[in-house]
DNA sequence: AAAAAAATATACCAATTGGTATATTTTTTT
DNA sequence: AAAAAAATATACCAATTGGTATATTTTTTT
């Protein structure tokens, strides 16, 4: 069971996490964030050392939902090259979905910590970085498994899956359409069955 | 022969605009403006009727030196489908060239407003649909000039070029990595080879 | 139930925010 | 060159910023 402090410091982040998503570091204030969470300062820096680390945290927070929302769907299947079809289904709902945490916190906090807030844009990487070891590994056992053809760079279509995600992403919450999100999905759907599959 | 007062103002925005479009609406003060100018309060007012407009100049003076940049790019061929090459081409050298002005503004503008100031938002919307629109009608004069499979949905595949533009600026400024730059670039090479040609 | 420890609220701080009214300077017109 | 107009600088404003020291309240341990 969770302690009364930890609840507080839960209540917190998922209080929190989607104004700085939706806002941004320097356009969520701390009368925000009291406001929000209905505590007042001495219980939030109780709780984070700055607005920084309170940033960083809510990052990680949303980070951390929507990657276990990933994680378990691609569960659905044992075979590699079906895990990518179902990342690519996967996403075709993920502007509602995200919308729930105040976007998407990698295109969201990325596009905002650039040249403003060195420590968050770090974190950004490392969450890229993991995401991308996560499709390529997929890929490399799709290559073993011999669904997927030993030609195939992994990485390099990890990263062009990602690439091409990430644009999805920014056109649809741009344009608030979602053309763009269910054509880039059947596009990766196209370039598995064409390109992938061995 | 520009006057004073239009040097000036052609001044600030030349200054400004970089400045808005790395650090965002909210995180850009008038006194980073004053400071980066060299002028007082009283000549940035006089010039701009508040914040907001003088941010939506900026971004409009940073769009269309990007857009003259790459409209006299373009003009090198005739005919759409090469025009279409040099658009892909074109974005090869887009990190460095986008960097003179603080990076790419659809990109930083369009997340920065999302959320936050929704007449911001509207202009790098029409930008968007400007881009998209000629990107279309290019496609298009190369269906009539029968370089393009009739086949193609002249607006899809500008969507979908435009889209997977956007990711690769994103990843690439993001991670500081001008792979996605280059490779998005050859896979939109291999589109146009495979897919819409003739 | 009392004592100790931890969490939270209150009251304050200097610095900065976007903006304005007015004085001064510079530029343009006559 | 003088007068008028325009541009810019100065001095100010209330509100808000992130943060802290300390008082009070709540929770946990004994």
């Amino acid at each position: 069971m969770l302690t009364k402090a930890e609840y507080t410091k839960q209540h917190i982040l998922e209080t929190v996490a989607p104004i700085f998503n939706k806002n941004g570091y320097a356009a969520t204030s701390l009368s925000d964030v009291t406001k929000a969470t209905g505590l007042t300062k001495g219980a939030i820096y109780g709780n984070f050392k700055n607005k920084e680390e309170l940033a960083v945290a809510a990052f990680k927070h949303t980070v951390k939902k929507l990657m276990s929302h990933i994680s378990s769907y691609i569960e659905k299947s044992e075979s590699p090259i079906q895990k990518l079809y179902l990342i690519a289904d996967f996403y075709k709902n993920y502007y509602s979905l995200s919308k729930t945490y105040g976007g998407c916190p990698v295109l969201n906090i990325g596009v905002d910590a650039n040249n403003q807030n060195s420590e968050l844009l770090e974190k950004v990487r490392v969450v890229i970085e993991r995401i991308q070891d996560q499709v390529a590994t997929i890929i490399e056992d799709g290559i073993e498994a011999g669904e997927i053809s030993i030609e195939i760079n992994a990485m390099q279509y990890a990263k062009r899956i990602d690439s091409m995600i990430q644009g999805a992403i920014f056109m649809t919450y741009t344009m608030d359409d979602e053309f763009y999100m269910k054509d880039t999905m059947k596009q990766i759907e196209d370039m598995i069955t064409n390109e992938l599959k061995a």
